[in-house]
DNA sequence: GTACAGGTTCGACGGGTATCGAAGTATGGA
DNA sequence: TCCATACTTCGATACCCGTCGAACCTGTAC
C-alpha cells in the first residue's frame, strides 16, 4: 500500500486494498495504524477516505529503504473515469480533472496561494494573474478550500476563488462548457496556461 | 543493533546483544539475517565476528526512518580497553588505538591509499609524504592490510605499511615506545599528524 | 424509505517469528 | 592439554500479528 502511495496521490482503503491484494478489512486494520503512527494523513470526503503518504520526509524514507532492496510493484490502480471527464469537467462550480490539478499545481508553486490549515487564499502576489482573470484586486482575499480530485487524486480549487476561476476562464472563452460536465481546452486557454506554469 | 551500529564502528555479536538487551543467540540470529539481506557487513577476524553497517547507503536509510519516529537508544557498549592503551599502542608491529585509527582516516582521506577489496595499496600521490618518512620511492607498491582496531572499532593500517609506518615514527621520534604496548605521541609528532590531517 | 457501496469493528484462527535453554563448534591463552 | 571465551545451531515455546468472515456503521442514489 505504501508503494502504492509513493505517487504522492491520494487513494481509499478498497483501491489500496486491492493494489496490495489483501481485503479492506486488512487495509483498513493496517491504514489505521499507519494513520496513527504519522506515517499516512486521512481526507475524509463525503463516503470517500483519501490516504496519502503524510510528507515528503515519509516519500523520501520509503524510497531509501527501496534503494536498498526492491520490493514486488504494487497491482496498478485503474481508475474508473473516462478518459474525456479525467481530462477536464466541471465539479459543482469549479475545475476539476487534470485540468483542475494542473492549475491548482502551477499556482501553488508560484506562491499565488497559501494555505492556513484546510483553508487557502489567494496572496497579494497573484494581483496581476487576478487583473487578468478580470477579478477586481479588491476583493481580496478569496478563499478557496482544496477540493480532492476525483479522478486525478491530487488536489484542484474549490470555494469561492473556484468559482470565479470557473467564471473568468469560461467568459474568457480558455475553456468551453457543454450540456454534460466536460470541458474543452482552447488553444488560448492552453497558452494562457502553459504562461502560468513556466 | 542496528541503532547501535550506526555511530559506523564494528561491533561484535555479544556486545550488540548486550546493547539491546536480548541474549548472544537471538542477536545471532537477527545478525545473521540481516547479514543475508546485505544491511550487514561481516569481518571475522581471530575468535571474533564483527559486525558494521554495510555501507553509507544503510545508514542514511536507518537515519532516515529516525527522523520520521524516535526510536529507544540501544545501551551503551563500553569499551573493556584501559584509556592508555585505547589512546596508543602498538599491535604486534604497527600502530593501533585511536592513532592507528587518525592515521588511517588522515591518509585515506587524502587519497594516499587505494584499496582493492581486503588489500591496501599506498598510491603514487603519497610520494611526498613517504620521503618525508624516509622510505626510498622505489619500494612502492608498499601493501596494507586494513586491521580492524579492537578498541576502537574502526581500521587501521597492518601489512608492510603498518610496520614500515610504526618503525618511521619511532625512529624519528614521534611516537615513543616502552616496554608495554604503550605508546605516546611526542609533540613532533603531533605536529606532524596535524599536517596530514589537514 | 430502500438499496447499495465504501468503510470499520469484532472475533477467531493460523502461521510466523522472536525468544531462550542446552548443546555444539571454533579460537586463543595458560 | 585443558579451559575459557566467542559464537552458532538446534529445538521448543510463547506470543504476536496478519488475515478474513460476519456484522455493523455511514453516507449517496433513486
Amino acid at each position: 500500500m505504501l508503494l502504492a502511495l509513493l505517487d504522492g496521490k491520494a487513494y481509499t482503503a478498497n483501491e489500496l486494498a486491492r493494489a496490495a491484494g489483501i481485503t479492506p478489512q486488512t487495509a483498513s486494520f493496517h491504514l489505521d495504524k499507519m494513520s496513527k503512527a504519522g506515517l499516512l494523513a486521512l481526507l475524509r470526503q463525503g463516503r470517500y477516505r483519501y490516504f496519502r503518504l503524510a510528507g515528503p520526509d515519509v516519500a523520501r524514507t520509503l524510497e531509501s529503504i527501496l534503494s536498498l532492496q526492491h520490493a514486488p510493484s504494487p497491482r496498478q490502480i485503474v481508475s474508473s473515469c473516462p478518459a474525456r471527464l479525467r481530462a477536464a469537467r466541471t465539479c459543482f462550480d469549479h475545475v476539476a480533472g487534470a485540468l483542475g490539478v494542473r492549475i491548482y499545481r502551477a499556482l501553488t508553486s508560484r506562491g499565488w496561494t497559501t494555505h492556513a490549515g484546510a483553508q487557502f487564499a489567494v496572496t497579494a502576489a497573484a494581483a496581476d494573474f487576478l487583473g487578468e482573470l478580470g477579478i477586481p484586486g479588491d476583493t481580496l482575499p478569496v478563499k478557496s478550500t482544496p477540493c480532492l480530485d476525483w479522478s486525478e487524486r491530487e488536489f484542484h480549487f474549490a470555494g469561492d476563488f473556484g468559482r470565479l476561476l470557473l467564471q473568468a476562464m469560461l467568459s474568457h472563452r480558455w475553456v468551453l462548457g457543454g450540456k454534460s460536465r466536460q470541458l474543452t481546452l482552447t488553444e488560448a486557454g492552453q497558452r494562457r496556461l502553459a504562461a502560468w506554469e513556466i
